[in-house]
DNA sequence: TATTGTTATACTCTATAACTATA
DNA sequence: TATAGTTATAGAGTATAACAATA
């Protein structure tokens, strides 16, 4: 088994991708989609900076799939209060509804991806992730 | 910070990529050809299957990534003695000289990546990934 | 001047199926 | 029948630059 990071990286994400996708295919969702619904739920919406920043993706990528979502009627872009250029990423009820009706397959993925893990090191390799992707 | 696992694996791995090709690039080299290099360079020669499976890539790509190997006479095609379907790929001279002259910065890279996480437990993680993507 | 979102585009990567030659 | 490699292709994702509106 290779111990280089870049290729571990690679594999486990692309592994973890094809877990939500397969998950996630029932309803129609890529997983950046869901986790789109899933950030636009907290809170009173999220503006498509903050999508790009915490997915990792380029702001002209989150444009794309926030159309994809309001295609779907499952979001709305609202004029944020006091910033006329940022747009809110808010829910439909039909939104709302969905990630309603998904709310254990986020769990689930985890599980699944996180598989041959032993539970009680979980958390901590979340923590480490989170360590690698930076500290914000 | 998010803990889906999903998303901070895309996010590690895209990163890593980007590190990986930011330090390669001088060299003409993509992280996938250089790994293909270093697997290559690892006893007789590699089947493009095992670089397939340790790469987590699929065999048709593969082929493409080859092709360019061979293309800038870093590598041949050598048919397998034992089995005629298997190509064994070795490093040509260019192919060795490259890699000897390239050989610090694998472990460069990985610093760099690894650069949050405290180095007493970057062992542990690299444990933890490998659990992950499978026990082989 | 800087930031948010947008459009357009070129490039890379991924996934799949069909095919060959060998086993 | 099954496996290693190949070809072709469609779809998804990535990266970049330029632009309008707003701060």
């Amino acid at each position: 088994m290779t111990d280089d990071v870049v290729i571990l990286l690679a594999r486990a994400s692309s592994a973890a991708l094809r877990a939500a996708h397969a998950a996630l295919e029932p309803y129609g969702l890529r997983a950046r989609h869901y986790a789109t619904l899933r950030l636009a739920a907290a809170g009173q919406g999220i503006a498509q900076r903050q999508v790009a920043a915490v997915l990792g993706l380029d702001p002209s990528a989150v444009v794309a799939l926030v159309d994809d979502l309001e295609k779907r009627r499952l979001v709305r872009r609202r004029t944020a209060p006091g910033d006329r250029r940022t747009r809110l990423i808010t829910l439909t009820e039909a939104g709302l509804d969905l990630v309603a009706e998904t709310s254990d397959i986020a769990q689930l993925v985890q599980a699944r991806v996180m598989a041959n893990v032993p539970e009680s090191r979980r958390g901590e390799f979340v923590a480490m992730l989170q360590l690698l992707v930076g500290g914000d």
